[in-house]
RNA sequence: GGGCCGUUAGCUCAGCUAGGUAGAGCAGCGGACUUUUAAUCCGUUGGUCGUGAGUUCAAUUCUCGCACGGCCCA
């Protein structure tokens, strides 16, 4: 019989204990357990009280836990246990339990899962504690946990084993806990301004709503190419049209681009969308959201991410592109005004071109270079060329740019937002302008939707939407460098 | 895609510069120990040194390719 597909002496050690265990007629994986008590109620309970009120309060109550660490005196032993809310320490001793309990004992490792009946008392150290009066396996583990004291360090195994991670690693277990609850702040914030909160296809025929590369897919029994969205905006806008005022939705994009401590293919996006709102509007909306998650998490307005003090106290500054290329970025006139001075002045800063970069196209990469990294404080970016913009509304006095901001925090882009374009004339043209750019070369342009052209010839209320990459609002808030440190699984190379 | 760095016991790491087939701590195993907490004390097991070639009498060590990962750049 195949026990494991690999072993080593420390494997045969515990599948071997396992083995006397089944011999004394102890079920390895027994169904369920009634915990009495989780770690931070019992710490909550009795964790301010002495040794004689601990005594007095005779109760006894069942946890259940993983051993974590455990420390035998021959005759007695004391363990740490885990369970989801915390660590307490327990006290097993001979005369205390069965026979057969302290040998089923006897045979468990770190890494076992145990439920423990019993009574609290406190040490000579003062350390509260559980006094074993039953104890029981509750699952038998067959592989050991990483080293006690440095834990599991190794980047890559805390990626592909990330429930080593968790088990091991604290403040990483903390980290996603955060992450939970922002996202359930974020949710919260919306309900309660009565949006609806909604699901549109991930599985798309047309990918549409970012100028980005879409992954593709096959389905059997249509027969049919689809492609993984990119953006819901499409699709969230279509329940505009549909009379939905106030929508959101919270849920994966997936892009077929590179990785970087910034990007993973497949990231969280919150999108919402407010008729009757302008990208004006929308400020104010995301000052109000940034301020409602940061203070309720963190009791305060300010944070701090890699060094660096983010105060996000409103009002956040308000700088249009081209301000922000010229002030922050160094960036000449006639480079604003120019594609050619634009694309010589790209290559002297060694950034890369496509000989199919149009004008804003160009600016973009040099906004990202010269000015994004600057921009650590939360800062509102407007005025975005309408050639790079195809889904926003032309600004009423400069149809050249549009009514649009993207939001930078701590150097990284956080979120995109405009007044939508509800013009089906416009957008028609809009998406016959990126079809040309497709066929001249640019993977990234969007496709013609006549399905959503269609939706708008019905007439789209004037309406303003916003996209804000979840993933690196945990990075801010969690302190993380890398976004695949709070994403739970990040994309990986299969071994 | 390019540059740099890494991959040695279950985990955390030495060893490699100046080639002679491996060490430590923790974990494990055996023993002592009924208030320890990185328990302590005595003894002890465990490794195809990521992978494939090359150089060499001899490669964990030097050279090259490949795989996986990290950081930076594109």
């Amino acid at each position: 019989m195949i026990i494991m597909a690999k072993t080593s002496p420390v494997i045969e050690d515990r599948i071997n204990k396992s083995q006397k265990l089944k011999n004394m007629g102890i079920s390895l994986y027994p169904a369920g357990f009634q915990t009495g008590i989780m770690v931070s109620d019992a710490v909550a309970r009795f964790g301010q009280m002495d040794s004689e009120a601990l005594e007095n309060e005779s109760k006894v109550f069942s946890m259940a836990g993983r051993i974590m660490a455990r420390r035998d005196f021959g005759k007695a032993s004391f363990i740490h246990i885990k369970d989801t809310t915390g660590r307490i320490q327990a006290y097993i001793r001979k005369d205390k339990i069965s026979d057969e309990e302290f040998e089923t004992f006897k045979l468990m490792d770190i890494g076992d899962f145990v439920g423990i009946t019993g009574s609290f008392f406190r040490t000579r150290t003062g350390e509260l504690t559980i006094l074993a009066k039953d104890i029981s396996l509750l699952s038998k583990s067959l592989r050991p946990l990483p080293e006690k004291w440095h834990g599991l360090t190794d980047v890559e195994s805390r990626y592909r084993q990330r429930y080593l991670d968790l088990i091991v690693n604290d403040s990483v277990k903390e980290l996603f806990v955060m992450r939970s609850r922002i996202i359930q702040a974020i949710r919260h914030f919306f309900i309660k301004k009565d949006f609806l909160e909604v699901e549109t296809p991930m599985m798309q025929p047309i990918p549409g709503g970012a100028t980005a590369r879409p992954f593709k897919t096959f389905h059997n029994a249509l027969g049919m190419e689809l492609y993984l969205r990119v953006a819901p905006e499409l699709y969230l806008k279509r329940l505009v049209v549909g009379g939905l005022e106030k929508v959101f939705e919270i849920n994966r994009n997936f892009r077929n681009e590179g990785i970087s401590v910034k990007h993973n293919p497949e990231f969280t996006m919150l999108e919402f969308y407010m008729t009757y709102a302008t990208y004006k509007d929308l400020m104010g909306l995301t000052e109000a959201l940034f301020n409602h998650v940061v203070t309720k998490i963190f009791g305060s307005n300010v944070i701090k991410y890699q060094g660096e003090t983010i105060d996000f106290t409103p009002p956040w500054p308000r700088i249009s592109l081209f301000d922000a290329l010229r002030d922050i970025g160094g960036v000449k006139d006639d480079v604003l005004n120019n594609r050619e001075y634009a694309a010589g002045f790209a290559n002297e800063c060694q950034i890369s071109l496509s000989d199919a970069d149009v004008h804003g196209q160009i600016l973009m990469k040099l906004f990202d270079h010269l000015v994004e990294p600057k921009l650590i404080r939360p800062t509102f970016i407007t005025g975005y060329p309408t050639e790079i913009s195809p889904l926003s509304r032309r600004n009423d006095e400069n149809p050249e740019i549009t009514d649009r901001f993207e939001l930078f925090i701590g150097g990284k882009e956080i979120a995109n937002a405009f007044t939508e374009l509800n013009d089906p004339v416009d957008q028609r043209q809009r998406f016959e302008d990126q079809s040309a750019l497709r066929k001249a070369g640019d993977e990234e342009a969007q496709f013609m939707d006549e399905d959503y052209l269609t939706a708008m010839e019905y007439g789209m209320p004037p309406t303003a939407g916003e996209g804000i990459g979840i993933d690196r609002v945990i990075m801010l808030m969690t302190d993380s460098a890398s976004i695949r440190d709070v994403i739970l699984f990040p994309i990986m190379r299969s071994r």
